[in-house]
Order: structure tokens, then sequence, then C-alpha cells
DNA sequence: AAAAACTAAACAAATGTTTGATTAATATTA
DNA sequence: TAATATTAATCAAACATTTGTTTAGTTTTT
């Protein structure tokens, strides 16, 4: 899908609005007055505004789960480490791509349906079975608990991770950080979240219980 | 703040289309229609559809502070037995109210404008110094582990329920218990995000790291 | 008789989309 | 190369709906 310069523009401006203030709660013309393009030129590139939210998500998911896949098809590596390894990747994904995320979890949030919610339910589809294989192979060396609840673990990293970023700002005032810049402090929620998931992971999966 | 049969019906009539279709999504006539009352009324009893979204905050945020404070006031109870009812409350919570709560992760994405993001905010905070203090009881024995980060552990709490609760139909699916009845789902998953998240806590909290 | 509840209709503003014309870029022909 | 034809990009304006809110009048309750 090949996307020109103005494409790239109007949709990289519409995810900002679009999680700023949602789907319904952006009109066109919004877009349009920031990407400093004519109202029209969306229905001419994109036929319609849903159509520009989907071509939104098919922009972003595209290469997101084949890379995950690549990384973790490393045979050196120990299960729990393909784990941790898929921990930063969540969070990385998440903290790179703030704005995205936050339209998909308000799209989740909402009932099935619209155009989105078959495209979140085929991603994740796809990342889960992922996870579910990569703890089998863990389970098999005997590195891993029997019954683990995938799901509820994945909701557990989704969740945690999801909420923090949707809620830096609070997190940001409990902790007097007001004035740390944006930078050091993205660093700074980077590396607690991720001891803390790959803590959780890890008792979870390998603890006795 | 004294409501009426007509308000009530008119507010929980609105947060289910609310949940669903967002604030921005639904027309004040949806929810006429639903209710079966004239679209005038929804000024006349309120003033506005904004102010119809403050109504409902309040209304479902009344007396959820200081049932839970009084819960853990109990003396006979052990530090880590107050963090699981805690637990326990808030998974309650989220399940016996989604509606509301879907509607307040929506808003909590949105960046922090708009008449609701102040209430988040305060509620957050009452919550967020409540377990903060039950935490330092528990340290204070040195039942807990020094060095606890409350709002990433909150987040793990919050954040977990919040995505099962918004993907129930994913984890229905993916464990194929599309048929199962929805009251025994619910058992089901307050069961397991109960018992998941107990030890998560404990783990945190106690073990030796 | 006074107040409250309720209604249909009207209101202006905002919505997503289309139209028809104009300009810019590209390809074709002489 | 220069002139012409063709396609693509861009625009202001118009379009029909839908939006939240108000009005002015009617019915119901007190």
């Amino acid at each position: 899908m090949g996307l020109n310069d103005k494409q790239l523009q109007i949709i990289e401006t519409a995810e900002r609005q679009f999680a700023d203030k949602g789907f319904d709660g952006t009109s066109v013309r919004d877009i349009a007055d920031e990407a400093g393009i004519n109202v029209a030129m969306i229905s001419y590139y994109f036929g319609s505004k849903e159509k520009l939210l989907e071509a939104l998500f098919s922009y972003r998911a595209e290469g997101t789960v084949q890379k995950l896949e690549g990384m973790l098809q490393d045979k050196e590596l120990t299960p729990l480490e393909k784990v941790n390894i898929m921990i930063d990747y969540y969070i990385d994904k998440f903290q790179t791509q703030q704005c995205f995320f936050r339209i998909m979890m308000r799209e989740q949030v909402a009932s099935q349906r619209g155009v989105t919610s078959g495209l979140i339910q085929h991603f994740k589809k796809r990342n889960q079975q992922l996870v579910k294989q990569l703890i089998h192979e863990g389970q098999k060396t005997g590195e891993f608990n029997k019954n683990i609840d995938v799901p509820i673990l994945m909701a557990t990293l989704i969740g945690t991770t999801g909420h923090m970023i949707a809620t830096q700002h609070f997190y940001r005032e409990i902790n007097n950080l007001q004035d740390m810049p944006d930078e050091q402090f993205q660093k700074l929620i980077k590396k607690k979240l991720s001891s803390h998931l790959k803590f959780l992971f890890k008792t979870t999966l390998t603890h006795e219980v």
C-alpha cells in the first residue's frame, strides 16, 4: 500500500488527533486544518473518514508481528530470555507509538463494531498464539510451570503497560516529576515497567506454588 | 443530589450508550429514543449533554472510596489480608459496573480535557493514598518489602482487570467459551483474576528479591 | 391557580461528502 | 524541442444530514 508524502502527513495528523479527542470527537476539518490541506483531500485520498482510520491501522500494523516472530526464533536463547525480550518489545511498541495505542485502547473498549475491531482481534490472536507457543517451549524443558493462563498473563502485560502510558501524567504528578524532561521521563517509565513486569512473569512462570 | 426515576433512567441509558459508542459517538436523540423520552428532557433535567456525563460520574463515584476505607479499617486483619480485600473490591467494582468503567477507561485515554478528567484524577489520588498507607502498614510490621512502587503496582491491578473486562469476548473466543452463560463466565473471570492478582501482589510485596 | 413535567417544532452550527472548476504534473505527438 | 493532450492534485463552495439546544405551547401534578 504505497502512501505518498501527503497521505502520510494526513495519517499522522489524524493519528495525533484521534488519540487526543477520539475518532468521533475529531472532525475532518480539524485534521485538514492542522495538516494544512483542503478537506476534500481526505475523501480524495482515502474515500472517507472511516477508511482513513482503516488506512492508519494497516499502516501501523504492518510488519509488527513479523519482527517479534523473528526475534523469538533465535535458538540460542532460553525461554525466559525470550519472554523478557517480548516484554521489552511490547513496552517499546507502546512507548514509541503512544498515539496509535491510545486509539487502539479506545477502540477495544467499544463493543465489537466498526472496521477496527476485526483488525485488532486478528492482530491479538496472532500475537497470543506466538506467546503461547513460546511458553509451551519453556514447559517442555521443565523451566516453566504447567497450568499457565496465557491470556491473563498477557492482559497483565498489555493492561499494565497501557494503563501506565495512558496515565503517565498521573504518575508524574504523584512522584513530583512534572519538571523532568519528557525523554528522561519515558526512559524512567520504561525501566520501571520492564523490571516490574519481568519480575511478575518470572515468578508466575517459574516459581513453585 | 436527589435524582428522580426519570433522571435515573436517562443516566443509565446514557451510560450504556456512552460505553458502547463513546461520548461523542452517542447523540442525545439516541439516548432519548432508547429511554423513551423527549430530547428536550435531557437539557431540561441536566442542562446539557456534558453535564449529563458529569451527573453520571458523580452518581457512580458516590460512596465508592468510603466503602473501601471502611473495609480496610478493620484492625483484626493483617496487611496482606487487607490487600486481598482491596483486590477483590476492585475486581468486583469493575465487573458490576462494566459500562461505567469502560467510559472511564476511554476518558482516561484522552489527553487531559473535559469535565471528567478532574474527577477521575481526584478519585484516583484518593484511592492511591489509601493503598499507599496500607502498604506502609505492612512495611512497618516487616511483612512487606521496602521500595514498593505503589503506582505501578496499582497500574497492574487496574490495567489487568480493565483489560480483561474490555476484551472478555476475546477471552471467551480463545478458550472456546462462547456458549457459557454470562453469569457463569463472569464468575470464572472473577476467580481467575482474583487468584492471579493476589499471587502477583503477594510475591511483589513479600518475596525476597 | 401555580408549578412542574413534557412535547413538537424550530434553531443555528457542525458534520462528512460531493461537485465543478482550476492548477500542476506527466505523457504523447509533431 | 515545443506544443498538445491526459492525468493527477488541489480548491472553494455547495450539499444534505445530523448535531446540541431552545422556544413556546400543552398536559399533568400539586
